[in-house]
DNA sequence: CCACTTGTGTAATAATGTAACGCCAGAAAT
DNA sequence: ATTTCTGGCGTTACATTATTACACAAGTGG
């Protein structure tokens, strides 16, 4: 459960950025939230990334490897959970959060068989959601 | 099991490249195979990525998304089998493809019952690998 | 011959991510 | 209460990764 320690305060960056991704309610690149945020004084790409990186360390905010894109977590108020997977629809955007953990229990024990230390677990599943695969 | 169609014939770009992975033993990023045909007339991004688009679609490569690099198949002459998984060592960048069947079924049948239409899975798993560990 | 497809070569550019610098404010050390 | 340390911040410049656009060549099938 890797449950995480309520996370601080988040700094007036860090409150911007995850106010962006939470209000897209969707995954946004680094550099759409740059954009987003120019009106609020971002000038710079490191200040996006500063601030996600801290969010995603909190778990506050996951980074999706296949799109280069980051995503509020979906937990309200979240303060961290297990190992999260992602259902990316590549008609429209949707992207579906969830815990599988049993799949995870599995990938777990492959990992500790062989020694390996695990640290942090990326699950990505591409493909069409229900809605665009019947409204075609 | 997806089993592929036995690939085509390569062309030469695609043998290139494909000799670049097999012979590095690792990932390499796109630009690092690149650096190595120049001395093949190789000039340009586009011809590596073109080549490993194809590469990727036939199964003989795979793309690491959280490295952003691609690494050959580990299965000898492979001609395709299922959804691969990757463990990464972030000391020595060493990459170990396995083939989670059970846990892919699991990811499988939650998609399903959701009615989402897989079409790609990414499994990576980030850590240290037995031998980083140890040595320490 | 013509249309079509696939692979190719090249140049230019876009998109994503980092390094290096210095500044400032708050904690905390006695 | 100055010093020292830390974390966050702003800025510039740069590095890395990936794509768009255009033109050509070879093969295939009508």
């Amino acid at each position: 459960m890797t449950a995480h320690a309520p996370h601080p305060e988040l700094t007036k960056n860090q409150a911007l950025v995850f106010g962006s991704l939470s209000n897209a309610g969707g995954p946004l690149t680094a550099y759409a939230i740059l954009d987003l945020l120019r009106e609020n004084g971002f000038r710079a790409p490191l200040q996006v990334y500063r601030a996600l990186d801290k969010l995603v360390e909190y778990g506050m905010v996951h980074r999706l490897e296949s799109l280069n894109a980051f995503v509020a977590c979906s937990h309200k108020g979240c303060s961290g959970h297990g190992t999260a997977a992602f259902a990316i629809c590549e008609k429209c955007g949707d992207v579906n959060e969830f815990t599988p953990d049993e799949a995870i229990g599995l990938l777990k024990s492959w990992t500790e068989s062989r020694g390996f230390q695990l640290s942090r677990t990326t699950i990505e599943l591409r493909g069409t959601c229900k809605n665009c695969a019947t409204t075609n």
